[in-house]
DNA sequence: GTCTATAACCAGATAGAC
DNA sequence: GTCTATCTGGTTATAGAC
């Protein structure tokens, strides 16, 4: 079943736009890549204009990331926790991609850093105080800790994403490091 | 002592690259930024080319960023030395920004990542398994340790950015805190 | 070195035949 | 819905006077 006019556009939107950005892609380019004759004001039939496109591809991606957020482990281990985290900000990885290329002209803009917020980056220093009350964890300053395992897997993400590598530690590993390093 | 014409296209490049990105900016933009007349070719007389500047732009911040690499403090304490990194990635932000928004794009790609890499931290995985030999630390996986030390550093500057705030945690107090995290 | 003026080109967008 | 053809405007880059 071959997928619309209209869905091939939005999918060759994505990609192009979290390749090359937004100013880097022509409605040429998008044609092109739909599989209509390149030049051709067709793309026109289906959306009014760039940004009109743009918006729908944003708004696609924020509903596919909101309905397959799988649900944060309650109670489980700290490893699990910060693993899952990982794996969540690797599925939103073309949303996160269009915010740092092209931020400040996406719309919706604080919807996707709701979403993102809520799907990958939520690590709580609630929860870091609490373990620590209990004993589960050494006391240190919980916000401060909550911090930097926070940035580092965002880092992590980012780093896997825009710089090319993450000095060979993979997403299982680097979580069982910085459970380690938070447990002990 | 007002800087050159090329000087000041140079500076007025730089943050405005950073700012909306090098698509964003056009060849006028430039001139105006720089006290020439909007529309005039006046820029050509300094640059060949708008991606001449661009290589420019990178150049000098590339030796800049070396240049503050060489004032590392040499055997301090894990702390003094967090603190040292997350203020050498302050500087080179404008760096970081236009590699994260026009990476595939910049000149000298290979020579932007190795500087950053060695400007944001120092901490390879060598120093951490030989004070993890000497007992001064404890054991852990030292790659994945080294991993999670970089990237909180990095993270902790792009998530500022792009995800806003530091969650009220100041450079000192992060430092402190990773610092905390790898000695015990 | 800076200006006015303009050439050459490319991108977003529209009109109308089929 | 897709095409050919075109308009309009903005951008890079050059020519030549001062």
């Amino acid at each position: 079943m071959a997928a619309g006019t209209r869905d091939r556009i939005l999918d060759t939107a994505l990609s192009q736009f979290v390749a090359r950005g937004i100013d880097g892609v022509t409605v040429t380019d998008l044609e092109h890549g739909a599989g209509l004759a390149a030049g051709s004001g067709s793309f026109y039939r289906h959306f009014r204009s760039k940004d009109d496109v743009l918006s729908a591809v944003v708004d696609r991606e924020i509903d596919r990331a909101a309905s397959r957020r799988s649900a944060e482990p309650v109670g489980g281990s700290l490893e699990d926790h910060y693993a899952w985290a990982l794996d969540n900000l690797h599925r939103m990885r073309a949303l996160i991609a269009l915010l740092v290329k092209d931020g400040a002209r996406l719309p919706h803009l604080d919807r996707v850093q709701t979403v993102l917020a809520e799907g990958g980056t939520r690590i709580d220093a609630v929860d870091l105080a609490d373990r620590m009350a209990r004993g589960e964890i050494p006391v240190r300053d919980a916000d401060a800790v909550a911090a930097v395992v926070l940035f580092a897997v965002v880092g992590h993400h980012l780093a896997e994403r825009f710089f090319g590598g993450t000095l060979g530690v993979d997403r299982e590993r680097f979580a069982a490091a910085l459970a380690s390093l938070v447990s002990s």
